[in-house]
DNA sequence: ATGAGCATTGCAACATACGCAACGTACTTG
DNA sequence: CAAGTACGTTGCGTATGTTGCAATGCTCAT
């Protein structure tokens, strides 16, 4: 709607593919040269971009700052925290806090395995949205024409052989969860890695987050891992209670350990 | 230097400190409503700012997006990767990987400890920049002036008793870090948590980022944690000389484990 | 029902962002 | 060593996009 502010920002994902140099971005843009240069200097007093010694642009440092406040100032994160702690110790195994946000599902938290094997996942990284059992969860309880019109967008990348195909499959797989009320991947992102995650839901029962435990084969089968639903779900419903504030904060013990030392 | 841009630009760090509608955003920037309007539309447009449930804008999704993708661009992170796991390897402990950019000091990667203490910090977290030891690095490789500015205009917050107290004793410890060649934080930040730390130098012989080993009281002394320098240095060290292109590519094994699994 | 508080729209006046062309500064090339 | 190329940078007149206003919708509480 602002020209100009439109232009600065189509410069940020372009340079999120690489740095570039003022005649590329101007060229990118389709402006002239002295135009990009006025916009890339805003962006730069305000650090979204560096300037590096070869005098090329890239992204800049604040970008990681603000992803962090933006990120801490979730407060279904803080409230979720402490149970997924919890959570973690008394499985040991990954635990995962996503939310959905215009097409994107993305993981706002995670408590590391406490066995050796990690996962590759990140605090702030897209997540794998076809397959994953928390963006089932999410998506499922989007309204049906928003639902259909994110699953058609979707790309459905084949990442294993019983990763999800298609919209159509996806659609179909989005109504069980909804029916059923959890999720799972078993193998549909990495082979040998399965996930179980429950809703946590706002005080309109709306899922205003889901989460997941993850573990690989090595550890425990699927089998082994789908006796952890009740305890997941359990989970999730203290934490929608707490959210909801339909439980006015249980245990003495919420505050302390936000952020792992 | 572009108004539009400028004033749409500063709306992220003030929706970073927490949610606000339009008449807030409007006020802060001075500026009537409709105007803010446009620009928190625009924004909205290309995902950095979301709007909630109750019609007040909070920063977007899109922003964690840019900034992973940022971070992965960065080279030099590449480079060091394989070395910093193979160095947590050899000693167990927390490696991380730093940088500096125009005023601030980032973590840009970080290998978990094989202790059950983890310590607080995440990737893209700004550094505490007076007392952490690659950023005492990082610093004292700055151009007499720009150090001296960059140390006038920092605050000191005294974490611990041992924290650098104000930017005379900052200054005078950065001369010591230059002169020796590495750093160490001995409990500047967290009273039992040491750090070892050494540079990572590219070919014109400049600090362009620097690598820390991290150990609670805990697991080792501070005198057990300074046995490790000579490792750490030959690490930084390696590092250095693949990213400067004197060693073309060493270990055959440098290519895989990008990420761990 | 009535009003307050908010977001939203259309519009005319003006400020500002635009592209141009000229200049400066490396770095290459004959 | 001089001419040439390829950048980034600057100043400036003009047109275009942005601004603030005033009026309209909308939602919620009284």
């Amino acid at each position: 709607m602002s020209q100009t502010v439109d232009r600065a920002l189509s410069i940020l994902p372009l340079l999120a593919e690489g740095p570039a140099d003022l005649g590329q971005v101007a060229d990118r843009l389709g402006v002239h040269k002295s135009t990009a240069l006025r916009l890339l200097r805003t962006l730069h007093e305000h650090g979204l971009v560096y300037r590096q010694s070869d005098q090329r642009y890239r992204l800049g440092a604040r970008l990681f700052a603000l992803a962090q406040e933006a990120m801490e100032n979730l407060d279904i994160r803080e409230i979720a925290h402490p149970h997924l702690t919890r959570l973690n110790e008394s499985c040991g195994h990954t635990v995962h806090l996503a939310v959905y946000e215009e097409g994107e599902v993305l993981y706002i938290d995670k408590v590391e395995s406490r066995y050796p094997v990690r996962m590759y996942s990140r605090i702030g990284k897209p997540v794998a949205i076809t397959v994953a059992a928390v963006a089932k969860l999410l998506l499922a309880d989007l309204p049906e024409a928003e639902r259909r019109a994110v699953a058609e967008k979707l790309e459905y990348p084949l990442y294993t052989a019983r990763s999800t195909p298609n919209a159509p499959a996806f659609l179909k797989e989005l109504a069980t969860v909804r029916e059923q009320g959890w999720a799972t991947d078993l193998g549909g992102h990495e082979e040998s890695i399965n996930c179980v995650a429950a809703p946590v839901r706002g005080a309109d029962g709306r899922v205003v987050a889901a989460m997941s435990v993850s573990a690989p084969n090595v550890v425990v089968t699927a089998d082994e891992l789908l006796t952890l639903l009740p305890l997941v779900r359990r989970t999730a419903d203290a934490i929608s209670g707490e959210y909801s504030g339909r439980t006015p904060v249980t245990t003495p013990a919420t505050t302390p350990d936000r952020d792992s030392v």
